[in-house]
DNA sequence: TTACCTGGTTACCTGAAGGTAACCATTACT
DNA sequence: AGTAATGGTTACCTTCAGGTAACCAGGTAA
């Protein structure tokens, strides 16, 4: 990885993996999701519902159904007096810790340009 | 950048520019065109709707359009015989490049696990 | 004058993604 | 028996992102 070369086909290539990324990706949440999972390592149900701002129970359990299907992330139940679950990014799904960490600083920077100046 | 603290404050920061950042990128085909814009650094609407598998002009037209009103893309009317318009990214859009590096890697990795295996 | 190329636009329609809100099972406290 | 907290599930409904397909406008060229 790291560097790009410039045929055709590499090109086709990477816009095709690009493609492949966000086909697991997709969904309104899911980034959120894992970025809330980089940034705390483990994280409960119900702290996630808080971290994600405007998600509901609802689709919070649906998007954690996926990406544990994907394997993005690793559910763990602890036989604590309410029951408690913790979610975890799985060492598949940490490899989208510089997507994040990207995403992040472009955000900041983004948010700079639209909100200040 | 680079380095990511962790008091909570930071965290919701992180989680909130990530957020920022998605509210952008959303719609199912922007990440996409950024590739390609990333790839190729001029490119043609027809190149585009080419490269982009499955898309159709009108949801290129549209999605660029919404790419220049955020200064992702730039338009550039060249007066030849039939009109050719040229797409590339801005010096901010291309802020996004090392996002997308790091999708194309991803996805290469994803590609190979669930096809390959 | 018919047809082709470019880069779109317009109208119309559909499906699935997502919202709302009520409900559930378990344990425990009072 | 009632209530609270956990982590969900279920049913129902609505919106709008996106698909399809036809059309447009300027220029070319046979």
């Amino acid at each position: 990885m790291a560097d790009k070369k410039h045929s055709h086909e590499d090109c086709k290539k990477n816009i095709l993996a690009v493609h492949d990324a966000m086909d697991v990706l997709n969904g309104k949440w899911t980034i959120s999701i894992i970025a809330v999972l980089c940034f705390h390592q483990q994280r409960r149900f119900s702290d996630i519902l808080a971290d994600v701002k405007g998600i509901s129970n609802r689709m919070l359990s649906k998007e954690l159904k996926e990406m544990e299907m994907h394997k993005l992330v690793k559910r763990t139940v602890q036989d604590t007096q309410p029951i408690t679950v913790l979610y975890e990014l799985t060492e598949y799904g940490r490899k989208l810790q510089s997507v994040i960490n990207n995403l992040s600083d472009w955000g900041h920077e983004h948010r700079k340009k639209v909100m200040g100046k």
